[in-house]
Formats: structure tokens, C-alpha cells, sequence
RNA sequence: GGCGGCAUAGCCAAGCGGUAAGGCACGGGUCUGCAAAACCCUUAUCCCCGGUUCGAUUCCGGGUGUCGCCUCCA
């Protein structure tokens, strides 16, 4: 069983082999932090933090690196509305991304450069393709040739022909052809700057990535991955850039995921529909909304809206069921190290079966709403070894530990003695037949969202679902 | 105009040559003091028209619909 990857650049799905054995360099495309980031930022954070995931989860040692872009036009515009440094506010976003980010329970990234702290290898970058007739400075700005890279747009899979009609230029800009594109862009009045060989200024967008990805993980590395919308011209530039200069292949594979829409629009800003998951997690387990984004193959454009996220509220919950009413179990018997394995490798096999198909994470969750069937059936019977019910434990902790979901939560298993009280005396009521006392205290935890459900093994208690 | 994706039950979504995974919702049942949770049962001529094939949801051609990219939007 191989691992299969979607590669853009071929458009189809290949076997993933290593530069290095054992090795994946990978790099994402981060976001411009110039304000929180919303729910189409957060897919790829989710869908590339999953694909690192299953490969370390394969033992694959992984060198995952994703910038912050830290300055360009929309920090500087928003540094001019708010009358905050652009620093200022690049700092706020930083942190407020990974604030959003570990709430989705998103590892942080091997490396996270920002632009502003990599200027000396993106001067030093432009300066090379300068020097090697890639690119020509005019007004303090500095451009790339495109024509000058033949191989542009293989990545989208474009003639320069075609993207010659989309091409513009804009006002104060003198290229040499419309389908340049800017390396360096000296500073206007006032704006945010730093010295170079060309005058003050700032990097363009692509080359930041470009140098970054030299920097951190070599002239070739295996995965190069973004929003869809990225492959052109984004991707297709930092191609031209690092291919022109090293003769070789930047990325083996290029990966893009889909976009979300908002009710079956495109989110922009524009029509007013974005979505920010800082306000979204106030509003929906993060958990949710992560397992929401993986019930979807990534490459596939999802659609977004309450009732969706709801029935994934349903749909995750029961999970989170299983694998509590499982432990739940466990702790009331006594408990054993054994396992049967055969139960485990029953989901396991067919789970990376469906990840080696370039990371299904749609049918790898299938998978894990299999086993949760098969471990309730197991759990209605008074006589599964613990040897079973530990084994299903495993699975659903194990599985649904790749796709990066938490079935658990802390607070769980938290139980003030109030409420302890209260379950005690319910239990003594119903001991005697009083259930008119017992059920008045089961309607008063539910009140205060603790559900008790009664089974052979005792009462158990949860939280209610959101 | 160029390039591409998608079209599967009420909804979401896999499958992609041998007559359809999974989830949510609905209905019926079992279990329970009553519940809850859970389990069982029930629900699809796979957008249309041609073609290839013993056989197509799956491949090819043509439609229709829909979404996206085409210079700084994940």
C-alpha cells in the first residue's frame, strides 16, 4: 500500500517518494496578517496540519515550514486606517493566528518565518536573479522577466500567450513586458521601508517564499502546498523565480486545496460573507468545525453554513460518545493492558487505505464512524472482554489522533461535588422507587447542561452537546 | 475567450467498469421505571443524449447546469 498524491503540476496522483528517506520538506503558504484570519484561511492550516500528520503518524520525519507574511500593501493600508505600525499589527495578527490555529489544534509549524525577518535572503535572492538577466531594476522597482523562464506556467497550466491578456500594469509601474511581476517595490512616502541595492523599499509577495523555502529546506523539496487560488500567478511565479536560479525542480508535488463559499457564494469581502474563526469558535466547538473541513476530500470546494455545521455538531458528537461511554467503561472495570489487536488493525488498515489515496480524509473518517458502530454494539453486550472495548478505545484515540481531532475534552471528565451530591442522591431515590425525586434531579442537571444516562454499569454523565 | 473543477437519496458526502461507503434528518421497532445513549429496520432507475463494453454512476463524445482561476484572494 503506497501513499498517492494529487500533484498540480501533473495533475494526477502519484506515488510520494521522498528527496530523503524517511525525510518530508514541506512548506505552506501562510497568512498576510492584517487581520484575523477567516474560515478559507483556516482550510489549508487544517487539511496541510493533517497531511503532516498522517506522514509522521508513518513515521516520516516532517520539516513543515509556513510563513506570516508580514508586510505588503494590505498591512500598510491597514496601517494607515488604524494609525498603528504596520509591525504593530502584523504582531497582533501573529498571535492572533495562532490563537485560532491551536484552537482548531493546528501544530504550530517546524519553522514560522516572517518576511520582515528574512529581508537579507530576499535582497540577496533578487540580487542573484539581477545578476542572472532574471531581473532588471526601473524606478526603484525591481521586476522579473516571465518571458525570460520558459517553463512559466506549467504549474496552472497556461500558455504566456493566454495569461498575456490578464496581464496588466499599474499606474507608476514601468515594465518591460505586462507579465512582469514585481520582486522589489521602492517605498512610497511614509511607508514602511528597508535599504537595498535598489533604493528603500519592500519585497514583492512571491519572493518571500521563494527565499524563504531556500532558506529552510533547500533549492528542491518535496511537498509545496496553498489555497487553490494560489497556483496562479503566486506559484507560478515562485517557480520562475527558484527554477531560473537553481536549475531545478522547487517543489516534487504541489498540493492545493479548495476554497469554502458561504452558502453556495464565493466569500469575499465584496459581498460581505466571511467568515472569521476567531468569531466562529465562539459559536462552535473548534473541534466541530475542524472535523467539519476533514468530512470533505481537500482538493473539493466545500460549502459552508449553520444547518451544515450543525448536523457536523450532531455528526462529531457522536464520536465524542463513543469514545466517552468507552472510557467510561473501562473505568468502572478493572482495567488491562492487553488489547486485541486484530480489532485495531480491523479500522487501521482500511483508514490508511483511505489516507494513502491522496489523503481521503472523508473516507478515513468513514472509517472511524465504522468502528464507533461496532464498539456501541460491543458496549451493549455485558460480557465483551476489556481486551475489546480497550481495543476500540485505541482505535477511535488512535485514528482520530491523525486527523488531528480531539475526542476528548478536559472538562469532561471534571465533576464538581455539588453535582456529585446530586447524582448520589439521585441514585439512593431511585433505589428506593422514588423516581418522581430522581427524575426532578436528573431535569435539574440537564438544566446545567449535564446529561445522566443510566446503564447496567451504573449512571454515567456527560455535557451536553452544543 | 483560455484553463480547470463539480453534478450521487430530504441534506452533506465517498465510490469511479461488475447494479451504490459513511454521516445528519425523517419514520417504524428493540432496550429502559421513564429517559438518554445505543442497536435493528426503512429511504437512490448515480443531470440529459449518444457511443465503447458481456456489463457504465464509473471510460469516450456531445449537451445542460453550477463553481472557480486567468497578476498580489486560502
Amino acid at each position: 500500500m503506497v501513499l498517492k498524491v494529487f500533484n498540480t503540476l501533473t495533475r494526477k496522483k502519484e506515488v510520494f517518494k521522498p528527496i530523503d528517506k524517511g525525510h518530508v520538506r514541506m512548506y505552506v503558504c501562510g497568512p498576510t496578517v492584517y487581520n484575523y484570519i477567516h474560515i478559507g484561511n483556516a482550510r489549508p492550516a487544517v487539511v496541510f496540519d493533517t497531511v503532516r500528520r498522517y506522514f509522521e503518524y508513518q513515521g516520516y520525519k516532517v520539516n513543515y515550514v509556513s510563513n506570516f507574511t508580514d508586510v505588503d500593501d494590505r498591512l500598510i493600508n491597514a496601517s494607515k486606517e488604524r494609525g498603528i505600525p504596520v509591525p504593530q499589527i502584523a504582531e497582533q495578527f501573529i498571535k492572533a493566528y495562532k490563537e485560532d490555529t491551536e484552537a482548531l489544534n493546528v501544530k504550530a509549524a517546524t519553522v514560522h518565518p516572517r518576511a520582515t525577518e528574512t529581508m537579507p535572503e530576499i535582497i540577496a535572492f533578487i540580487h542573484k536573479l539581477v545578476d542572472a538577466g532574471y531581473a532588471y531594476e526601473s524606478k526603484g522597482d525591481v521586476y522579473f522577466r516571465t518571458r525570460r523562464f520558459k517553463e512559466y506556467g506549467k504549474l496552472s497550466h497556461q500558455s504566456i500567450d493566454h495569461l498575456k491578456s490578464g496581464a496588466r500594469i499599474e499606474i507608476g509601474e514601468s515594465k518591460e513586458d505586462p507579465l512582469d511581476f514585481a520582486l522589489w517595490k521602492a517605498a512610497k512616502p511614509g511607508e514602511i521601508k528597508w535599504a537595498s541595492p535598489w533604493g528603500e523599499g519592500r519585497p514583492g509577495w512571491h519572493i518571500e517564499c521563494s527565499a524563504m523555502v531556500e532558506k529552510y529546506l533547500g533549492d528542491t523539496i518535496d511537498i509545496h502546498a496553498g489555497g487553490t487560488d494560489l497556483t496562479f500567478p503566486h506559484h507560478e511565479n515562485e517557480i520562475a523565480q527558484s527554477e531560473s536560479l537553481h536549475h531545478q525542480m522547487m517543489a516534487h508535488y504541489w498540493l492545493h486545496n479548495g476554497h469554502i463559499q458561504i452558502n453556495h457564494e464565493k466569500m469575499s469581502k465584496s459581498i460581505g460573507n466571511v467568515i472569521l474563526v476567531h468569531d466562529l469558535i465562539k459559536k462552535y466547538d473548534p473541534q466541530v468545525i475542524r472535523f467539519f473541513i476533514l468530512t470533505v476530500q481537500y482538493r473539493h470546494p466545500i460549502n459552508f453554513s449553520d444547518a451544515l455545521l450543525s448536523d457536523a455538531v450532531q455528526a462529531f458528537g457522536r464520536l465524542k460518545t463513543t469514545h466517552y461511554n468507552l472510557s467510561h467503561r473501562l473505568d468502572h472495570e478493572v482495567s488491562s493492558d492487553q488489547l486485541n489487536e486484530t480489532i485495531v488493525e480491523k479500522y487501521r488498515a482500511p483508514f490508511t487505505e483511505a489516507m494513502n489515496d491522496d489523503f481521503n480524509t472523508a473516507n478515513a473518517i468513514a472509517v472511524l464512524f465504522d468502528s464507533a458502530r461496532d464498539a456501541n454494539i460491543a458496549l451493549q453486550k455485558t460480557q465483551t472482554p476489556e481486551s475489546d472495548l480497550a481495543a476500540y478505545l485505541k482505535v477511535l484515540t488512535e485514528l482520530s489522533g491523525v486527523l488531528g481531532l480531539k475526542l476528548a475534552d478536559e472538562s469532561d471528565s471534571i465533576l464538581d461535588s455539588e453535582v456529585e451530591t446530586l447524582i448520589k442522591k439521585r441514585e439512593e431515590a431511585r433505589k428506593n422507587r422514588e423516581f418522581a425525586v430522581a427524575d426532578a434531579i436528573r431535569d435539574q442537571l440537564k438544566a446545567s447542561g449535564i446529561l445522566l444516562e443510566d446503564t447496567p454499569q451504573g449512571v454515567r454523565w456527560r455535557r451536553g452537546r452544543e
